[in-house]
DNA sequence: CTGTTAGCGCTTTCAA
DNA sequence: TTGAAAGCGCTAACAG
């Protein structure tokens, strides 16, 4: 159970130097002015030889600040999160942070991630989008932390909200389904989102987009694969055997929505004539099926601005910044699928 | 700059408890045979009402262990990293670690990576398949930490490797493109495979596949897209329109291979009989396309032997395990598409 | 310019 | 069964 890893320290590196372990630190934080430049080579040198490297648990006790931030998402494998990953760490850079990620993908890992959260194993977190399972008491219990939470469900309580306009985007979407005569719409969702415990927006719009137009909910239009490319092909598969043949797929992502293209063309149905498909995110992907995917989503994937919320909290002096709430416009961007 | 989150500490439980440090630390790691029951409760109750939650920097300096481990892959987005973020999350459930994950994609990223993880960050660490920009040194650099690396490129050197024999599948691959009449075959590389920085397995496959059947090399043969579904889809677009014309995709991703049938299918290429497509991985997807992928990879994705081998490294005391090497079979799977 | 020293919050001997 | 105290490795007053 013991594994210490025996590494040297300040105190040793000092000896080696022939210098007090105060000279080393400032040597080591480059605090130029408080030491000269002898003395400055000295250390370093010993540093060098010993393989001198600082301990992050000691120095964070010290500052009380890891200097880390850390990015929690929902799976490894979505897309968008990749750019959010990238532009987070490209802050993280600039702030000369590093970035920690976490994957919440079962009620189990949130508590220990908002455990680990909480014992300050970073300075600042970005809740990314959809991710489930991180309950709105969780987020209060995280609210001592500097946090950006990317989500339409939560409103700001000592912690930065980053919206969208998906609601009314799917909206559109929808209503361009039903005003271009489709009556069996089918929805492809997560896995969350029809267990039923946890409401999504997607779901949300599309039961309300049914009542709106006075349309049946038929449950054997709703199924399962949002999360995976094969379920979702499978689904809509099996839809197309089903009882109700859907004359539209509305897709909670992308890339269930690309999956559905793929298993109507094999199956022969034509889109967006007999079966049209709407999908949710703007991937880039949607660019290259044919026919070209209908969406729902941002211009483009940007996620600047959580970025900056979260550093600017992290960063912050004094007082901390009241909840602040962004909202990324989200359109509905029609191109050949619906 | 300073943002101290001024949380309460042991010594306050204790005092709202009327008991020592010592006890309130018993009580908090469950020495349930050195406190009473009563003030059991007493300090539970008070750490509760003050919201107390334990520092881990100052928990991981006196341990000199951190109970994290830490997951590098080279960008998210990667499917294969989905399932081997999940089954290291099961073993470090069972170990009671957490799991924090690092994205290096860039240089300058591996070198912040390496600083976090000599800086013990985590007590262990998994190097993914495929991490690009991770050089021996700095793997050597590390291995003063438990660490496994997912590489056929290393050698265990204070660390354990896991292994492919995905050389020998591509081989088979590639022999079995020429066997079936394929002159022309096209790569479809990573990016970092075509700068040439840094050397891959794929790629050398496919070269030494060219010159052991005496086929020239052609270098506007070799093309950029297999960390990108779009990219790959226009490069092999861009490739039926270029002076010379495949016969055959080999593809260093499933994802790419899948990209290059989509493209090979809308300009109208019959797969496999003018152009064959094989690639890399044995993704589940390559299951549902048209037709079913041809590809080179494990029969199933599964990564537990990594997890073990960390965890057993982790969590050894004494003497650490000698440098040990697993080899995962992969094999050619021969569908559909070549 | 450099050193002495007091903690950061926690765990764990050792003594009572 | 409980407490006093040492110290993990580091930083930053403060003193010289």
């Amino acid at each position: 159970m013991a594994n210490p890893l025996r590494r040297p320290t300040t105190r040793e590196v000092a000896a080696l130097a022939g210098v007090s372990v105060a000279t080393v630190s400032y040597v080591l934080n480059g605090k130029v002015e408080r030491v000269g430049e002898q003395t400055r080579r000295r250390v370093l040198a010993a540093a060098e030889e010993l393989g001198y490297v600082r301990s992050s648990s000691a120095r964070s006790l010290r500052l009380r600040r890891t200097e880390r931030v850390c990015l929690v998402v929902g799976s490894i494998g979505v897309p968008a999160y990749d750019q959010l990953a990238r532009d987070l760490s490209d802050a993280a850079d600039a702030a000369g942070h590093g970035v920690l990620t976490m994957v919440v993908d079962s009620p189990a890992r949130a508590d220990k991630a908002v455990d680990l959260l909480r014992q300050h194993v970073a300075d600042g977190a970005i809740i990314a989008p959809s991710v489930p399972y991180l309950s709105p008491a969780q987020l209060r219990a995280l609210a001592d932390l500097p946090l950006v939470v990317m989500s339409n469900a939560a409103d700001p309580d000592g912690f930065d909200v980053v919206r969208t306009t998906e609601d009314a985007a799917c909206a559109e979407a929808l209503d361009h389904l039903v005003a271009t005569g489709r009556r069996r719409i089918a929805f492809l969702g997560h896995r969350h989102e029809l267990t039923g415990e946890l409401p999504t927006e997607r779901h949300a719009a599309y039961l309300a987009a049914l009542d709106r137009h006075g349309l049946d909910r038929r449950p054997e239009l709703v199924v399962d694969g949002a999360d995976d490319r094969v379920a979702a092909y499978r689904s809509v598969t099996a839809l197309l055997a089903g009882p109700v043949r859907p004359d539209a797929v509305f897709a909670a992502s992308d890339r269930a929505a690309i999956s559905a293209i793929l298993a109507l063309r094999d199956a022969g149905v034509a889109i967006p004539d007999e079966v049209a498909v709407v999908g949710v995110g703007n991937l880039d992907e949607g660019r290259i099926t044919r026919p070209p995917l209908t969406t729902v989503g941002p211009p483009a994937m940007d996620f600047h601005d959580a970025a900056r919320l979260l550093f600017e909290r992290v960063l912050a002096t004094g007082e901390r910044p009241a909840g602040r709430v962004i909202t990324t416009e989200w359109t509905f961007i029609r191109r050949g699928s619906a």
